[in-house]
DNA sequence: GCAATACATCAGTTCTCGCTGATATCACAA
DNA sequence: TTGTGATATCAGCGAGAACTGATGTATTGC
């Protein structure tokens, strides 16, 4: 289900998360740094991601570092990129109104 | 701004709409019979899908025909993509914890 | 001209979802 | 073991977005 993904990623907090975590894997106390975002909010985008498989966490002592996984994003790339494709393919197909 | 982008296909009726319009162009009344939609939802998020760019309209008589395109997909799918590409390549990177 | 169809617009209602506050848990340090 | 810091969980609130109903505007057919 790729709407679940793209709900994710549409909020601009969690895309601000998955965009720090591209460059590096973090811990909370990081995101809630970098993001500004309260340890509340930032914990449930967490739980939000992980539980759609978009981040993965590792815990470490007390701390708990995530990671960007990037299956669900190169799934939802190429599903774009075929809508993209199939909207070229038959730009000049068009159903007659009655 | 792709997250307006996201935003725009995290909603189930719009990505019907916009599948729908992947195969061929159609015009308002077809995408009501499609889809089970009211003429005023359909209506009213075809607005907010012509004004973000991702469909075209053109009046023809008294139908309005619709056409998927394909450029701001295709934007939404390379960002992804390079999103995903740098958490492989960024894999190993961890910032340590204080 | 008149009725009907296709479509758009707007105000109002409903409901989803992000954010907060309070609380719980766990690890580590003194 | 007591305290502190890091994190998770849960209930409730509020803003925003989707859906509806009413209305307006063309266009076509009679």
């Amino acid at each position: 289900m790729p709407i679940e993904t793209l709900r994710l990623l549409a909020d601009p907090l969690r895309a601000q998360i998955l965009g720090l975590l591209a460059r590096e894997s973090l811990c909370t106390c990081h995101l809630i740094e970098e993001t500004g975002a309260s340890q509340t909010n930032v914990s449930n985008h967490l739980r939000l991601l992980r539980e759609a498989g978009l981040v993965s966490s590792e815990p470490c002592g007390r701390y708990t570092y995530y990671r960007l996984r990037p299956e669900r994003l190169r799934e939802l790339a190429d599903t774009l990129s075929d809508v993209a494709d199939a909207a070229v393919a038959n730009s000049e197909t068009k159903r007659p109104c009655p």
